[in-house]
DNA sequence: TTGTCAATTTGAAACGCTTGGGTTGTGTAT
DNA sequence: ATACACAACCCAAGCGTTTCAAATTGACAA
């Protein structure tokens, strides 16, 4: 059996009530006192249960990350700065993927209601996260990337409206002007925005948008695939694409290689999120950064702070996105007839 | 604050013992009273809190998986395997990175000794893993991928051997008699018996390993591409290259595409793990597919099965791999010659 | 000697749940 | 009527901590 504090206390002749001031809060007693419980903990391997102490102080100390699939390279990278700074400040996470079926949504509810965890980090964009929390969340609660709850909960994202306008203006400023956009779910209201920004700049641009050159790609390999085959089968196919994600700009530029169409002679290609994929791509694909790490790593401050009952928690934070140039963008063929 | 058993009891007119047994032993009460505290439950939102609930049982039903950088494909797919099948069982999942400093490692090793979880799944191949648990795990552990403790611990693998003399014999019955490798790190038990298995296969084969074939490539990316360049510039350079990665191979096919030199028509790759980035190599990548979702659902329900104090716990679980045909491998010159 | 005060220490009450053993009350056989 | 079996329920202990309020100690001044 695992050895418990009364026995530490019985080992150092004192009462549970000092053996445990002595542990965890050593300036309440006195320096004899303390070296003598320390030395009997040690002497018997004495380790506190975090189970126990959780019932007294009603804390856990450990957060809970849901978080989509994480096939995507996307997630895994937040999921990783989530942790790191939880640790840091003394949380630790549990981590639920919300891309299942609804029994397990419970199990995930079930978490959080039941007194297990602190707090909670949404990463799913979907609308049916409230099924996790009900209406309103149970436990202090952070959003990442879509802001959900009608901003009844804070947030950390980026502006995706203007992921798509950097996107855009760089294709423009090359003198692109027949840009094309391969866009992700319906449902994702990051994929919205960035459809929202791409028709917005386009507008003030001056630039068309013909027929067709708005396709869905559901942020999958095959579905953009088939978006980028039916627009380089268009009567006057684009002469660049942004697409929504990164992982949809690669299989669309694979698609161009299969059909020996040269990326970025014929087509240029900008993606979106700066995931590992854009490195593997031929050539490099240009995208647009989005701080992962830092917007991980926030929010999980941001939680902490609220678990933690700091007031002046503001309701959004917004992180600044950035263009990282690779090879898929070429000078589009406007320009060079100008 | 929230409502309690007490506060449920109250309310049904019967005791907390009662009130307990109605909502999680339903057998042991007269279909009224169950229904009454079912009606009360429900009327005031009452929820069990799970903390009190693994004090009292001395159980908390949640696991903890250690893992390394999840940067890499690999470990992703494994983790969501074996959520997906704690939570079939009734389990939730913490997760711990190890590749981080010391001071880390520590927490990890606190939540395993102080009876926050039940039981621990280490990814980590790296020798250091018994400093997360000391010398013996002081809860049921498994290990997936390499052995630790000597074979203490339970383990489900594949035959890292296996899949290397899968790879190199592929190459050989394809005529490819110069076949190198770029390894993976020496710390890693898995590089190492990848490394074993392509000299033990390559001296079966008969076919001779020539001075400065063996490269380092650290599963970095980077390194792979130097040890690439190192091949490349040998006098007779190798057709064909059995990589300890993908996502080394397809570092090193970068490297062939930017020297032009032809894939599969110049050298050929085999890889190995078949992650996600088999796929987005162009040709598609060659290699060895590790299961990593049934590595993951195997380990999980051994895990669970030791906690459960089922006897008959099989002390190692190794798992077939199999050969993922792609183009990366074309005939070698040997055989077309011969 | 006594009173005062600060520094330590302690007993005991929670935290919210499960569960072993005892109690009650009903119905059936004696 | 008494005894007995049996279902349904309740009491209270206990899981291992933390922490409040109270008690003890010792030092020092009055």
């Amino acid at each position: 059996m695992r050895p418990t504090l009364s026995d530490v206390a019985k080992m150092a002749g004192v009462s549970v009530a000092t053996a445990s001031r002595a542990l965890s809060n050593p300036d309440l007693v006195a320096d004899s006192t303390r070296r003598a419980v320390r030395d009997a903990a040690n002497s018997c391997g004495y380790k506190v249960n975090l189970v126990a102490r959780s019932l007294r102080i009603q804390r856990t100390n450990t957060l809970l990350v849901l978080t989509p699939s994480i096939d995507n390279c996307f997630y895994p990278t937040l999921l990783r700065s989530i942790e790191d700074t939880a640790l840091a400040f003394g949380y630790s996470i549990m981590v639920g993927f919300t891309d299942k079926s609804d029994k397990y949504r419970e199990a995930y509810a079930d978490l959080l209601s039941n007194g297990r965890v602190d707090g909670v980090i949404v990463m799913d964009g979907g609308t049916a996260v409230e099924s996790f929390t009900g209406p309103k969340p149970v436990v202090p609660a952070v959003q990442v990337l879509d802001p959900i709850y009608g901003g009844a909960v804070p947030c950390v994202r980026v502006d995706d409206q203007q992921v798509a306008d950097i996107a855009v203006r760089h294709l423009a400023s090359l003198g692109h002007r027949r840009i094309a956009h391969i866009a992700g779910p319906e449902t994702s209201l990051t994929a919205a925005e960035r459809q929202k920004g791409y028709l917005a700049t386009m507008a003030k641009l001056g630039l068309a948008i013909e027929e067709g050159w708005v396709k869905p790609g559901n942020n999958r390999r095959d579905q953009a695939a088939d978006a980028m085959k039916q627009l380089l089968s268009l009567a006057t196919p684009p002469s660049a694409v942004f697409c929504a994600t990164d992982g949809m700009a690669s299989a669309a530029m694979d698609v161009c290689r299969d059909r020996g169409i040269h990326v970025p002679g014929d087509v240029s290609f900008v993606g979106a999120d700066n995931t590992a994929e854009a490195l593997l791509t031929f050539p490099g694909l240009t995208t647009v950064h989005v701080p992962r790490m830092e917007m991980g790593a926030l929010a999980t401050e941001k939680l902490i702070g609220m678990i933690r009952g700091h007031g002046g928690v503001s309701q959004e934070t917004v992180l600044p996105v950035e263009l990282k140039l690779r090879g898929s963008c070429a000078p589009g063929r406007t320009a060079v007839a100008a």
